[in-house]
DNA sequence: ACCATATACGACTATTTTAGTCGGATATAG
DNA sequence: CTATATCCGACTAAAATAGTCGTATATGGT
């Protein structure tokens, strides 16, 4: 299939939580990811990886956090998802055990390689301030207790 | 990652194949999948797949096989794609068991899903007349014996 | 100084998806 | 009748993804 993986769908959703709350005051992992209801542990890393990339700064310590390194208007879905899943390939000829052994003589390679220039250019399209339209989702946030 | 399956790759290699030899004579899943390099069983899936899907049409029995049920010219990567591989969702809002819970409130999916139009129109525009330019590879003919 | 809170990082397990295999049933041309 | 095919489901293997755990380190507040 053709599919986000979990982690790019947590960072994006993370990375527009962030582009909405104060530009100063950073958010703890543990906070974005009770207010999505998603695993804590798992979306840290995929924070730390967005900060190794420079999306993100962080913050050591108590009241410390997360924070985008640049406006939400000059960062697009491409960059978060390339951050998280490294290059985007739609096709599979270069894998971890070198090429795919037809790789010299294959026909469809180039065609799909078009489609993937379009799927980028689509990605960069979508700027981290155009994501969602409201607030961050409140309902879930009475589990924060 | 953002990518296609080996079946899927597979469908369009064997698809594409067909395009090229003489339209009356069908080819066999063996044919083909020596002629790329391929599991012949796994290929034969796929291409069960794509007759299922109506894009193909097989014969039995000896001298038979597969051939195109329409025009090369009629049908798009992304028909054959979306025969294999079901229907193609960027996100996966969506999947086995029920819905992603944070479906209601999310606000990463409406520009994602627009993502996803752009990809299939994308697809749609490959014909697979249009797929590569020279005959079979000859490379590993010989494979044949 | 101490402590609660956070990031950072690597190793680990579990789950799911994808890839590939096998065995047998059915159809058909020669 | 036989060689060659499609057809179909169940199976195993391998790889990718998702999620967990333990531990080190930084830092603000008391
Ligand atoms: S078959 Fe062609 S397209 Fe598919 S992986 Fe190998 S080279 Fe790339
Ligand atoms: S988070 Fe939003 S986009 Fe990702 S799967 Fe759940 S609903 Fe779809």
């Amino acid at each position: 299939m053709v599919k986000l993986s979990k982690k790019a769908d947590y960072g994006l959703i993370a990375v527009r939580h962030l582009s909405q709350g104060e530009t100063g005051k950073p958010s703890s992992a543990k906070e974005i990811a009770r207010a999505h209801g998603m695993p804590v542990e798992l979306l840290a890393k995929v924070l730390q990886k967005l900060v190794k990339q420079g999306l993100l700064v962080s913050h050591h310590g108590a009241e410390g956090g997360y924070a985008l390194a640049r406006e939400a208007s000059s960062m697009t879905a491409f960059d978060v998802i390339r951050a998280i899943e490294g290059p985007i390939f739609i096709t599979s000829c270069v894998t971890v055990r070198g090429e795919c052994e037809q790789a010299p003589h294959c026909t469809v390679r180039e065609p799909l390689s078009r489609v993937n220039e379009v799927l980028a250019q689509a990605l960069s399209s979508v700027r981290i301030s155009d994501l969602g339209g409201g607030l961050p989702p409140l309902v879930q946030l009475e589990a924060t207790k």
